[in-house]
DNA sequence: CTATATCCGGATATGTAGTATCCGGGTTAT
DNA sequence: ATAACCCGGATACTACATATCCGGATATAG
């Protein structure tokens, strides 16, 4: 059971996506080099991302990509979904049915405990990832992570952003 | 986001072990054809269960495996980390000490949100697994499946088991 | 209109899970 | 005592998923 490194990445972005202002774009490179990446393996997650509706595209030039509704709106389970696949973790490969031992396929009818068990398990894991949205990772930000951490970045994006609608904002709710 | 195969496998075969009477023992290939699964491959996964105290094995002939304790006393959660292994399926790679906008190292005390949310997840996950034991799974045949199941199911392992210390039990409790 | 910067999709490598086969060590029934 | 049987580990091979790279399409800025 594992989880492939993209999901690790695509949160992150999404996390400095949801902490621009909503109209401002970032390209996947900027992303990519932000957070030391590869840049063609974190373009292929937000493509992903792209096509489940999370993030929208902008072609051409100065263009990126951007969050395509609320940062409060989507959560975090959205995100792995979106690069992971909607496929359960675990596949019932309906073992009852092969061997000497199995009748007509048609007597199946409840899917056996143990498929259950794991689907049960899966459930809570997914309601857990869906409680929290990605504007409680951007609220986060402010609280726990060292201030110097953080104007650092807020200067290192500024000067390779292109000319946007608003400057970065700072967070002025301290 | 995947599990093995193996880990069916091992579910299903530790609870024919444990419908059985506590001292038969099965050997690993009977396992494997009742199932219709590869014996070399659950031979693997059988080992693992060994080498975590779940099963234990009885060499020489007429030997095989046996559960190493009750079947209440083992959760879905043991077969399932013996097999798949420990660790955690969501790997945090820092990637926030990576790219220019790093600080140093020691300034980041707390874990970041993402992995912090992550992990809380998968500790749902697994306290569910670990709600469920491996008797309940097999209290679960009696009411769950096919009677016609069980009893070809029976007839068949009984041709197929040496003579055991007590005979293959048909449940009582209807 | 041209050039640049960006996204998008297919093609390529690398790694991990799954499969099969073999031989040695140890134990039990005959 | 002997032979049959079973686990345990090592090895080699295949298939699939993950990770990586590169060229084409497209829209914007000047």
């Amino acid at each position: 059971m594992r989880l492939g490194d993209g999901v690790e990445w695509a949160l992150h972005c999404c996390t400095v996506l949801g902490a621009l202002p909503p109209e401002q774009t970032i390209p996947s490179s900027v992303l990519a080099e932000f957070h030391g990446v590869p840049s063609a393996y974190l373009a292929k997650q937000m493509q992903a991302l792209s096509r489940a509706g999370i993030v929208q595209s902008v072609p051409g030039r100065n263009g990126g990509y951007k969050l395509a509704r609320a940062a409060d709106d989507i959560s975090i389970l959205d995100v792995v979904l979106a690069v992971e696949g909607p496929e359960p973790a675990f596949r019932c490969t309906e073992v009852r049915q092969q061997g000497p031992s199995a009748v007509a396929p048609a007597r199946y009818v409840k899917p056996c405990g143990i498929a259950a068990a794991m689907w049960r398990a899966e459930e809570v894991f997914r309601q857990e990832l869906d409680a929290t949205t990605l504007g409680d990772l951007v609220s986060e930000l402010d609280t726990g992570v060292d201030p110097e951490q953080t104007e650092k970045a807020i200067i290192w994006l500024s000067q390779r952003l292109g000319p946007a609608t608003t400057p970065v904002n700072t967070p002025e709710k301290s």
